[in-house]
DNA sequence: CCATTGTTTGCATAATTTGCCAAGGATGCC
DNA sequence: GGCATCCTTGGCAAATTATGCAAACAATGG
């Protein structure tokens, strides 16, 4: 990273790929952007995990700009920032479906070969 | 993650998640997303680290299924697996600008504020 | 044989991440 | 006030990850 500038670019990318790098976050953020804003009670209950351990990824995950909270009584709602949240992960989806193709090309290839 | 089958999905795309979530790996894969193919010494080149270190890292993009190599004599060229990953790139380029626009009207209100 | 280009391994160090427990707010109810 | 509920935070230990460096190894091409 010769240039100074690419490299606060690709740390911002970074950043805000790190944040969903983890499969309890990746699942509150699918969970949300499926059915809606949910509270920290609900998520804790079907991520099975400690509640602070979930308040923790929440809590990176409004860090990182993704999500955002809002009160009301003692229960804290959690809604993404941004509709292209769940666009973004829908190209997730694609990457996947491609990778898998390609492996399955690839183990024909191993099989049929002679 | 109540269900076992959310749990994988999950895991699955944290994965390819993680391997981007690094600022050299970001780098990489847009280098090549916008110039095409490159080969290991000129990414060494271009990022500054150790041929070692910037091997390792495409060696850990390859196994994600991100990317993949071909030989050419002793040289050896990187190139994405396919183009699905830099509309990704440019779905998280989304997240970032919206994210910023929030950050800006959040600093703008508390400026404003009386 | 020798140079070039990469990969891999081993190692040491540093930094980050994760998760649970326990303690500490905040809010609402009686 | 007393108490339960919902959530956050600090502390702490364990595990993972990142990095550089050095060295060995492999493949290719003069």
């Amino acid at each position: 990273m010769v240039d100074e500038q690419d490299k606060l670019r690709a740390t911002a990318r970074a950043e805000v790929l790190k944040a969903l790098a983890h499969p309890t976050r990746v699942y509150i953020v699918d969970l949300i952007s499926r059915e809606g804003p949910h509270c920290v009670c609900e998520l804790t209950d079907r991520i099975g995990a400690d509640t602070s351990t979930v308040s923790r990824h929440l809590s990176l995950l409004k860090s990182a700009g993704l999500l955002f909270d809002r009160k009301e009584g003692t229960t804290v709602y959690y809604d993404l920032t941004c509709d292209c949240i769940a666009d973004f992960m829908s190209g997730l989806e694609s990457v996947l479906r491609a990778r898998h193709k390609r492996a399955q090309a690839a183990f024909s290839a191993a099989v049929g070969k002679d």
